[in-house]
DNA sequence: CGAATACTTGAGTGGGGTCAACGCAAGTGG
DNA sequence: CCACTTGCGTTGACCCCACTCAAGTATTCG
C-alpha cells in the first residue's frame, strides 16, 4: 500500500484500474505538505505549477465577490485532486483552502503530463475525474435554483456522505464532516442564521444528527427525498449507499 | 473554410492552433442534423455514442426535478460541443436541447478518440474546453449564491455577450439571443414574473435593450459592475470586449 | 478566568414567490 | 377577412421564506 493510496481508492471508485496502472500511479513523484485550517493551497489569480492530491482532512474551493461575500464551490475529501483543472487552465478562477488540518501531495504538472503521455488510460481517468467535478457543479446549480434551504442542505449532506462512502471514509451511517454552520451557509448561499434553523429542522425531524464535526444519517430515504438526490451524477462504478 | 469552421473559431479563441491541427480537425467525419425548437439532442439517462458540435442556433442543457421544476444549466452557441462530457461519462446526468432551430454535426466518440490519439495537442484542447465548461458552472454557482436577481441576469447577459464576441457572433454592441423570459427564469432560478420585472429594471436604467430575441448592450460598465463580472473564468486567449 | 469561536434565539423586514388577469402579436382555418 | 387559439410578455395583490440586526448561551483555550 503506497502513500498515494487515497488516489488509487478514488480512481478505483470511478474506473477499473489494472495492476500495471496501479504500479505506475504509485511511482509518481510528489512532495508532501501539511495545510493548517484556513490555509490556502492556491489562490484565485495564481498560475500553479503543481496539482494538490488530498491525502487527509477536508478542503474547500471558494471565491470572494467584490462585495465581500464568500461562495464555497465544492468540498473535497482524501483522494480528490481539487485543482486538477490547473493542468490545462493557467490561471485559477477561485481559491483552494483547508477546512481543517490537511495533508496534500504536491505533484508537478510536468510529472502529470508525463504520466498521461506514458499511460493514456490514466489520462482518460483524470479527464473523467474532471468531468465528474463538473457534474457535481451542475448538481449544485440544480439544488440552488430549485430547492429551498432544507433541500439544499440535505443535498449537500447526501453528496458528501455518498462520496465518502465510495472511498471508504464512512463508518456505518456516520462520517466525519467538520464543517461550521458559517461554512455550510457560504456553500448553500443562505445566511448562517438560517442554516442554524434549517439544521434544527432536520434534527427535529430525526433525519440527521450533526454535532462535533460528525454527521450521522438517521433517515436516509427521507433525506434523499428532501434533496431530490440521485447519485448517478457522481458516476460511481459500484452502486452507492443503501442504508 | 470548412464546414466545421465554428469549431475552429472556438478552439482558436481558447488555444493556439497550428495549420496541421486545423487540417486534421477539418477532416473529422460527421453527420449533419437539424434540431427543431424544443427538440432534444440527448436526454438525461441516455448513453450517447456521438458528441454534438453546434453549427448554428442556440442550445441549452437542463435538468427536470422530481417536483417538475426545470433548471437550465447552460446555454450554448455555435462552436460549442455541449455534450463533450459524454466522451468519458457514459450516462447523461441532464438533457441537451435546442432553443431555436439549430444545426449540429454529430461526431462519433470513436472518431474523437482517434483524433485525440493521433493529435494529443487537440486532445488537450478538448480537455481544456471541458474544464472551461466547468468554470462556467462555477461562475453560475457564485451568481446564484451571492447575487440578487438583477445581478444574476446581468451576469448571464455579460457571459453570453462575451462568449459570442469571442467567436465573432456579435455586431457592435448587439447580438442575437432568442431567449424567452421563461427560459431566463429557469436558468436564473427565479420566477418568470420576476424576470419580467428585473428586465424592466435593466431597461429602465438604460443598461440594455432586449426585444425580438436581440440583445443590445447600452452600458457595459454598469452591467459588469452589477454582475460582478470578470471574464477571466472564460479563459479566452485574447482579452474580451471593451465596449 | 477573560476572550475567542461557534451556535442559538427573537423581532422586524424585504426580495421574490404565487395566483390570476390582461394585452398583444402571429398563426390558422372557415 | 374575421373569429379563435396559442405563446409570450405585463401588471397587481397578497404572502412567506429567508435576511439582517442584535442579544443571548455554551465551549474551548491561553
Amino acid at each position: 500500500m503506497s502513500e498515494l493510496d487515497p488516489l488509487i481508492r478514488r480512481l478505483q471508485s470511478i474506473a477499473r484500474l489494472t495492476d500495471a496502472q496501479r504500479e505506475v500511479l504509485s511511482k509518481v513523484p510528489f512532495r508532501r505538505a501539511l495545510l493548517q485550517p484556513e490555509q490556502h493551497a492556491v489562490s484565485e489569480g495564481e498560475r500553479p505549477t503543481h496539482c494538490c492530491l488530498q491525502l487527509s482532512g477536508l478542503m474547500f474551493r471558494h471565491k470572494i465577490t467584490s462585495s465581500g461575500g464568500r461562495q464555497i464551490l465544492a468540498f473535497h475529501i482524501p483522494g480528490d485532486i481539487p485543482d486538477l483543472q490547473s493542468l490545462h487552465l493557467e490561471t485559477m478562477d477561485h481559491s483552494l483552502a483547508a477546512v481543517v488540518a490537511t495533508e496534500v501531495a504536491l505533484i508537478r504538472h510536468e510529472d502529470i503530463e508525463e504520466l498521461v503521455d506514458r499511460s493514456p488510460g490514466i489520462g482518460s481517468m483524470l479527464w473523467r475525474e474532471s468531468l465528474i467535478d463538473a457534474a457535481v457543479f451542475r448538481a449544485w446549480i440544480v439544488a440552488m435554483g430549485q430547492l429551498d434551504s432544507s433541500g439544499r442542505l440535505a443535498h449537500l449532506l447526501c453528496e458528501m456522505f455518498t462520496r465518502m462512502a465510495a472511498v471508504g471514509l464512512t463508518e456505518g451511517r456516520s462520517c466525519n464532516l467538520p464543517l461550521t454552520q458559517v461554512e455550510l451557509a457560504d456553500a448553500l448561499g443562505v445566511s448562517a442564521v438560517h442554516v442554524n434553523r434549517t439544521l434544527q429542522d432536520l434534527r427535529r425531524s430525526k433525519l440527521i444528527q450533526f454535532e462535533g464535526g460528525r454527521l450521522t444519517i438517521l433517515d436516509w430515504a427521507a433525506l434523499v427525498h428532501l434533496a431530490d438526490f440521485n447519485p448517478q451524477y457522481l458516476q460511481l462504478r459500484t452502486p452507492p449507499v443503501a442504508l
